[in-house]
DNA sequence: CTCCAGGGGGCCA
DNA sequence: TGGCCCCATGGA
């Protein structure tokens, strides 16, 4: 399928997603929005944004929303705070280990290739952290040309004919984007948005129908 | 009441 | 590798 024109068509259906950074539109001088993004990255595993947002909160209004301060605090205190995003146990322990991660290679953190693929090595190495979670903290946190791929994105190959790139794997289907898109990070951000916008429009009976192309407009 | 969100690890064949 | 099961809260 033409991916490009796909884009268009959803950014023309739905709009910017306006997700990362500045999602919901909180300004917060003087806070390093890296490492914010990193936090909502691994909340946001398997969990509703609206929950992750409550946790987040929690965290900010508590001056926790940095790598210095997750380090340091008690698990006790950090499982308490992020509760509401679901999987508490399992995402303080992520979260002290990204931090531990984020304090320890803060000045080695550069936008060139080579360090791009090593650094998503690194983060893949990491406890908690697969292979979706750590493209979007390549992608949105660091700004690099890195494509998402998602639960969503499979429904959207699968409603529009593609059975054989449904099934295909990861990164062989990160490769597909890629390879047919800009090496445009801003276009790769918005994309992945958009793509979780339309299959939350569309809702899982898309994929049984292949017919999404029919409805509005 | 059930279903499922902006996944990932562990285990087993 | 691929298929399960587990993790957990809150909104629909």
């Amino acid at each position: 399928m033409n991916v490009l024109a796909v884009y268009n068509e959803l950014l023309a259906k739905y709009g910017p997603q306006g997700w990362w950074p500045h999602h919901g539109g909180r300004k917060r001088p003087g806070f390093d929005y890296k490492f914010e993004i990193i936090v909502g990255a691994v909340l946001t595993q398997n969990t509703a944004w609206t929950n992750v947002e409550k946790a987040i909160e929690c965290l900010f209004k508590k001056n926790l929303l940095d790598a210095q301060s997750i380090a340091a605090v008690s698990i006790k205190r950090l499982e308490t705070c992020i509760k509401s995003s679901g999987y508490y146990r399992q995402k303080a322990k992520k979260l002290k280990i990204v931090a531990k991660f984020f304090l320890e290679n803060k000045k080695s953190f550069t936008p060139s290739f080579h360090h791009l693929t090593t650094l998503r090595l690194k983060l893949l190495d990491l406890w908690g952290i697969g292979r979706e979670t750590a493209d979007s903290i390549l992608l949105y946190a660091f700004n690099q040309p890195v494509f998402v791929i998602d639960a969503y994105t499979r429904r959207l190959l699968k409603s529009r004919g593609h059975k054989k790139l449904f099934m295909a794997d990861y990164d062989e289907l990160r490769q597909y984007f890629e390879r047919r898109l800009p090496q445009d990070a801003k276009l790769f951000n918005e994309y992945h948005a958009l793509i979780v916008k339309w299959g939350k429009v569309v809702g899982k009976g898309s994929s049984i129908g292949c017919n999404d192309m029919l409805e509005t407009e």
